[in-house]
DNA sequence: TACAAATATTTATATATATGAATATAGCGA
DNA sequence: TCGCTATATTCATATATATAAATATTTGTA
């Protein structure tokens, strides 16, 4: 098979992966500090079952990798500069002219929160509780 | 509307329109030089109407301009870094044991075509002849 | 046992894509 | 100007795919 027909195909898979809000949130929250499906849950504010399924699909490209620690399983980035890389993404994002402001703000916010220098990961940290 | 969700949300639909093989051929192609909707057709070896609705995604997310000459359409990059980024995203392909052999030697391959220093833009040549 | 997480299944929905036909636009020649 | 051809876009339709959300079930572990 042609390389190019090789590699373009398994680009536009990673593309498929990272298509989703909450899997790019994840990926993002996941550059902060590890985090189990539980917290991660709750900061997305989603069930259960749907961040075990989305870090599933994360999982099966292995972009995340999982790690057992008593009952919670803790998740982190493979390759941390992949969270970086999707910040990169941003300057290609053109919003139409009358959703221009709200968008070009939420960025810079965003550029605030996910894209500044990193605190030293506190990566087996466990919250404190968690329900559900 | 939280920044942060709208922002994953921008991100995602970015990725969506890069998830298919051929819109990501598509743009390694324009890195190089402009090309008309012909000229990719036979590139790409896809019908005419499959190629022109490529492009019509990739025109509706402003990642490539056309812009009309004689009764040819070129198209080119909005932003030539786009490329670029794409190309920086292939060490987050991770394939499976099986195929690494096959899909990182196609990598390497398709970083010599795509991935060298870009020779002048000759953006307004006319290609001699085309077919069909 | 009870909790956390993963897995499996189902359902519903959306979405993409290929194809062929119709339409539009531009250049060319009589 | 009037057709004729080349190029490109658009539309309609059928098919395929995917995809996510919801639910239920299972596994591992304290």
């Amino acid at each position: 098979m042609p390389y190019r027909v090789v590699v373009s195909g398994e680009l536009a898979k990673l593309f498929g992966v990272l298509s989703h809000p909450i899997r790019i949130r994840i990926i993002e929250e996941l550059q902060q500090e590890d985090l189990t499906v539980g917290a991660l849950r709750e900061i997305l504010d989603i069930s259960h079952a749907a961040a075990s399924q989305q870090l599933a699909v994360l999982r099966s490209h292995h972009l995340v990798i999982e790690k057992r620690q008593g009952r919670n399983v803790f998740y982190h980035l493979h390759n941390p500069a992949l969270a970086k890389w999707i910040m990169a993404g941003l300057v290609f994002i053109l919003p139409d002219r009358r959703e221009v402001d709200q968008i070009s703000s939420a960025i810079k916010n965003v550029q605030e929160v996910w894209g500044k220098d990193l605190k030293p990961k506190k990566s087996t940290t466990v919250k404190k509780s968690q329900s559900t």
